[in-house]
DNA sequence: GGCAAATCTTTTACAGGTGTAATACCTGTT
DNA sequence: AACAGGTATTACACCTGTAAAAGATTTGCC
């Protein structure tokens, strides 16, 4: 069994210091490591089709929702500012991947969909997407890995409670 | 037991083709969804001493290694580019947390160390930042936050031999 | 009813941080 | 002495968030 980066870290912060409760760096630096090392990796089969993460998450945020989205929902789902969205929309507008409808009763929103084009992209990729994730977890046998996805879930709750306050 | 948002997601893609092996997802989007609301909360203890959290961790890998640094090393443990870890230097230079020195023998690298100001506020601060994470993983009960450390852990080996490559 | 204030949604302006690529410099090798 | 490889920095383009602005709707009050 060898240890891991964070392990390291943590034995460096204990010669510091001995009296410091490094608890809380075995949960959070290694979510933070692992989400800096899978971005990393996991945006190949994105650069391919030219596609920034933020944006493939946009697209697919408007793909799986069976409604139209606001570019306001679209802000809050994908953890982004309302500027960021706008300026992604206008890109992936000129691209031909996405059409903006104004709503007819409420001038001040806007309704985004996937043109017939953008939805297609979205069906190749993703499914090229997950292979190429399920390749990345090829090493965690199934026990561990419904282990560490239930726990996952447990602390998202918690996080979302504590941090995230309103959602829909 | 409530769902969290990844659960929701899944349950909408699963709609849109229950072909779709959504599996990795339940890994991969917990991460990531975590690593982002982490990130917006766990940064307010650094945000009023007018650090940003990769200053942070810059500053943390000097303090917690015995020898001196250089700015190569530097932005392999803190996944970033050399640049970006110029310019972070010549900031905290200029506010006189750090220091740079130049190796005499092999004059191409720099060594980097804390001035007494900067060790002071790194040692103020880690405990400060460590008491913050520990809220916000009070929900979790020891047995789920020791378990779910582990199959961390467990993740981070692979992905560090997949994808990090060369590590010291 | 009508007008103004408050609120909401989106977009624009601007400042700041990051990465890629080019540059400058140094070392060791042939 | 030239060259290949390595290290740090600079130049530049891009993306992001905060804050301000523009446009539209609802509310409150007379």
């Amino acid at each position: 069994m060898t240890d891991d980066i964070v392990a390291l870290v943590v034995r460096q912060w204990q010669a510091v210091d001995p009296e410091l409760d490094t608890g809380p760096m075995e949960i959070i630096g290694r979510i933070n490591r692992c989400a800096a090392l899978l971005q990393q990796a996991e945006d190949a089969p994105l650069r391919s089709a030219g596609l920034t993460r933020p944006e493939f998450d946009l697209l697919g945020a408007v793909r799986r929702t069976a409604r139209e989205l606001t570019p306001g929902e679209l802000a809050r789902e994908t953890f982004s500012s309302g500027a960021a969205v706008t300026k992604r929309l206008r890109a992936l507008q000129e691209r031909g991947l996405v059409d903006r409808r104004g709503d007819e009763r409420d001038r001040r929103v806007a309704h985004v969909r996937l043109t017939d084009e953008g939805r297609a992209l979205v069906d190749r990729l993703l499914p090229e997407q997950l292979a190429y994730e399920r390749a990345v977890l090829s090493g965690l046998d199934d026990g561990s890995r419904d282990e560490l996805g239930s726990r996952l879930a447990e602390l998202l709750v918690q996080l979302e409670g504590r941090i995230g306050g309103a959602r829909r």
